[in-house]
RNA sequence: GGGCGGUUAGCUCAGCUGGGAGAGCACCUGCCUUACACGCAGGGGGUCGCAGGUUCGAACCCUGCACCGCCCACCA
């Protein structure tokens, strides 16, 4: 063994050796108890990011513990098609190559897509695997798989069987870069500079006229009322009468809404139902008409008439010059407001009513609201809780078609009389009429409708399979925020539907990891680290160390210290290790305590195991692997292994015994973080595999060797300080403090008139808080006696420092 | 506009239900002591964002303010 730990060829080792040997494999039929992580699919349109590591560390541990504590631990593999950020890639690719996705048509396209699912598919797992990630990769899913498939279709048709889905016109998002509708999740609103523009629309009576504030002069040409608030004096006489629209010069009613804000603006408000969705559900409400004059290009279309074919500046550009010309532009004023963004694309959201497909969430979340209500699925953070809660609470429609190419097609066919089929699989003729020629809708499904079955899709729902009826439900769901209501919710009311029980019990939000300089992490910012580069510099167990360190709740900057500070963990360990194999040839490993120190590591190892036992469970991971490495360099490095160095050279045989059993448990403890070189170490002196050894039992507490060493540490303290040995240590004493304290550090005594300086503060504090009487009689006892113990101690102290 | 979180050492962050301000890195001093210089032993450094309040006692609880971040959002 080297000085120096070098994980290169160690990790990849271990990695093939655990996989090949089917240590990472849950069977269905392992009567074990069992523990299931639901995994986030990644995208297969990118690489590892910071966010992937994180979370695969994170669940990883939990995968690893677990494991070890005997349970049949199941973490499934798979990736997601991810309809429209792939569709967008390719779209992407093959401008480069100067081709238009129209032009090579649908087949071809999507042909193109599985080119790249089958190139970068396994390249992604490929990177889960190199952080240590002990999935069971035989159990790779793909949401587009045929099996997976089946279980989109068969839920479509359910929601359509119950009426939940349905198809109808609505005002829905349109991305004129996606060319396709995005659900309401999938708008950013992203504040803008507009101007506001106060239109007067003159009354048809010819008495006076209404003015109101517009952002989008264009769209005037599509008002079809003027609406006020039903309670609003100033606009009293003008309720029922008719105003002329400017620029179209069209007849359109005064009508009043409790939606109008009369402190905005003038308090009349424009009614415009195909292009704000204010404006829709206001004109349902009337049952006014919807008529559009923005196109699906973004541009004004025909119904615009002289504007046709002008982009929406260019338009308003003309109605505000027109409204000058006519005296009816009262003012123009500079307006900064949030406006709706494409998640994806980044373009402007254009508010166009469209005839899609949608589901009615309001009777579907009712189940998910009552779990994490009763608390039956619970958050940590737990404000999650409450967050999660809201949304559901004021859920609306989803739109779930989209106009794109790459995805699941929406199971229903069209006859020519318009009869529509809904089944899993292409019918023969139209269930309405019999009608033999049929065509399927041309859309497909939004990608996260069938991440919504993941949890049990996966395990081969709808086909009752062993795995299914083994590991569902499953324990825990670990993911970021940021897809929260997109994935998390959706799969909690998903499986209270279609299996009639909740997918995990816990969600785990682990942090964002920011830049070092506080920006959201990200490749197009040039913000983004690469975990892979972290391994292949730091290792995969410094690796999973450091992020592990970084996964607070709250949000955190990235800093390569966390990982460093792994690296050193590592590598303390190894040569820890050396030393105590190198002393321990031909020993059997077993806990044969003789020493004060060595009952004193044995019942440290245990305090650290009983922490990780409560934080590992609930997410912890920055104060479990805190713990370890004070365990691994204070405990077990400073003070028992210079304590017990010299026994060991000795050739005492209790004391090697002890020192590998001791080992053991510290590399048990450490294998769900480190799990590499502990299972390198592991091997030196075992022939079995420490990922599928056993958790340690409980060892029994020893108050009485935690006094003796602290009594050590204190005089050693104050013997450095005052460079006088204090007399009164008995011989297990006097040898750990010749072993660790070191005599010769006699000299570095400088301090001791300062140390009594302190003392004497110290002391003073203490005497004026027990002379408080309100202190002592209102403070708890225990905090009192406290407190008179700590006075007795540096009193005690100062007399030990003398003159 | 609504909601949530943050502000602690030069940096990145811990600090659980109120009771002696912590870690890692960085810095300074002394050590290549036969496991480890990715190390060992020590050291300096903080008005816990600001202002009030409750309490014997506040980084922690309450109120207000300032700044930073995130999520949600149909005031055109």
């Amino acid at each position: 063994m080297e000085p120096l730990y070098k994980p290169e060829g160690v990790e990849a080792r271990w990695q093939r050796t655990w996989e090949d040997e089917g240590l990472y494999r849950a069977e269905p039929d392992d009567p074990r108890p069992t523990f299931v992580i639901c995994v986030p699919p990644p995208n297969v349109t990118g690489v590892l990011h910071m966010g992937h590591a994180l979370n695969g560390t994170s669940q990883d541990v939990l995968i690893r513990y677990h494991r070890m504590r005997g349970y049949n631990a199941l973490w499934q593999p798979g990736y997601d098609h991810a309809s429209i950020a792939l569709q967008n890639v390719i779209v992407g690719l093959l401008a480069e190559e100067g081709i238009d996705r129209l032009d090579i048509g649908r087949e071809a396209f999507v042909e193109r897509c599985w080119e790249f699912i089958r190139q970068y598919g396994p390249h992604i797992i490929g990177q889960f695997r190199s952080l240590g990630a002990s999935l069971d990769y035989r159990r790779n899913r793909f949401t587009l798989d045929d099996e997976y498939t089946k279980a989109v279709m068969r839920f479509f048709v359910h929601l359509a069987n119950k009426g939940y889905v349905y198809r109808g016109s609505r005002i829905v998002n349109w991305c004129p870069g996606c060319a396709s509708v995005i659900s309401d999740l999938e708008v950013n609103h992203i504040e803008v500079d507009d101007a506001l523009s106060y239109v007067r629309y003159p009354f048809a009576d010819g008495d006076g006229s209404i003015t109101i504030a517009t952002v989008r002069p264009a769209t005037i040409l599509a008002d079809v009322a003027v609406a006020v608030h039903p309670e609003d004096e100033r606009y009293r006489d003008a309720i029922g009468r008719e105003v002329i629209v400017p620029f179209v010069e069209r007849r359109v009613p005064v009508i009043v809404d409790e939606r109008v804000e009369r402190g905005f603006g003038t308090g009349a408000l424009k009614i415009t139902p195909g292009h704000d969705p204010t404006d829709w559900e206001i004109g349902q409400d009337h049952h006014l008409l919807e008529p559009m004059v923005v196109g699906l290009d973004g541009r004004m279309n025909a119904e615009a008439g002289e504007l046709a074919g002008l982009t929406q500046a260019e338009a308003d550009e003309r109605v505000l010059a027109w409204l000058k010309e006519h005296d009816q532009l009262e003012k123009r004023e500079s307006y900064r407001h949030a406006v709706g963004h494409c998640d994806r694309s980044g373009d402007r959201v254009e508010p166009l009513v469209m005839l899609q497909w949608w589901v009615d969430m309001t009777e579907l979340v009712k189940p998910a609201i009552a779990v994490l209500r009763d608390g039956r699925v619970r958050c940590t953070p737990e404000q999650q809780t409450k967050v999660m809660l809201s949304y559901l609470e004021n859920i609306r429609p989803w739109c779930i078609s989209r106009q794109l190419w790459w995805g699941h097609r929406i199971p229903v066919w069209y006859c020519a009389d318009g009869h529509t089929t809904i089944a899993e699989t292409a019918p023969y003729s139209c269930a309405e009429c019999g009608s033999p020629a049929l065509h399927q809708d041309e859309d497909v499904l939004d990608t996260w409708f069938s991440s919504a079955l993941w949890p049990f899709a996966t395990l081969g729902w709808p086909e009752q399979t062993p795995e299914l009826a083994r590991f569902y439900p499953g324990d825990v769901c670990s993911t970021g925020r940021d897809i929260n209501f997109l994935w998390v919710s959706r799969m909690i009311w998903a499986g209270l539907e279609l299996m009639g029980d909740i997918p995990f019990s816990a969600v785990n939000y682990h942090s964002m990891i920011m830049a070092p300089d506080g920006r959201r992490m990200s490749k197009s910012l040039g913000t983004g680290i690469d975990p892979t580069e972290l391994i292949d510099e730091y290792s995969a167990d410094a690796t999973r160390y450091g992020l592990l360190k970084m996964s607070s709740t709250q949000d955190v900057r990235f800093s390569v210290g966390m990982i460093e500070e792994g690296r050193k963990l590592a590598n303390k360990l190894w040569n820890v290790a050396r030393l105590m194999l190198a002393q321990s040839q031909g020993v059997t490993p077993e806990a044969r305590p003789q020493s004060v120190e060595e009952r004193w590591i044995l019942s440290r190892l245990d305090v650290t195991r009983e922490l990780l036992e409560e934080s590992i469970p609930t997410f912890g991971f920055a104060a479990a692997v805190t713990s370890l490495y004070h365990l691994t360099f204070d405990d077990f490095c400073d003070w028992y292994a210079e304590a017990v160095k010299p026994r060991l050279y000795d050739g005492d045989d209790d004391a090697r015994a002890t020192a590998l059993a001791a080992l053991e448990r510290l590399l048990t403890l450490l294998h769900p973080v480190m799990p590499h070189v502990t299972e390198e170490i592991w091997s030196q002196f075992h022939d079995s595999r420490l990922i599928v050894s056993p958790w340690p039992e409980p060892y029994a507490r020893d108050d009485d060797a935690t006094r003796t060493l602290e009594h050590v540490r204190d005089a050693g303290t104050v013997f450095r300080r005052s460079a006088t040995l204090p007399a009164k240590l008995s011989d297990d004493e006097r040898r750990i403090f010749d072993a660790v304290v070191k005599p010769e550090r006699q000299k570095s005594n400088g301090n001791a008139e300062a140390e009594r300086e302190r003392l004497r503060n110290e002391i003073a504090r203490a005497e004026q808080m027990l002379g408080n009487e309100r202190f002592v009689s209102k403070a708890p006892p225990e905090v009192v006696e406290a407190e008179r113990a700590k006075l007795e101690r540096y009193r005690r102290e100062l007399e030990t420092i003398g003159d």
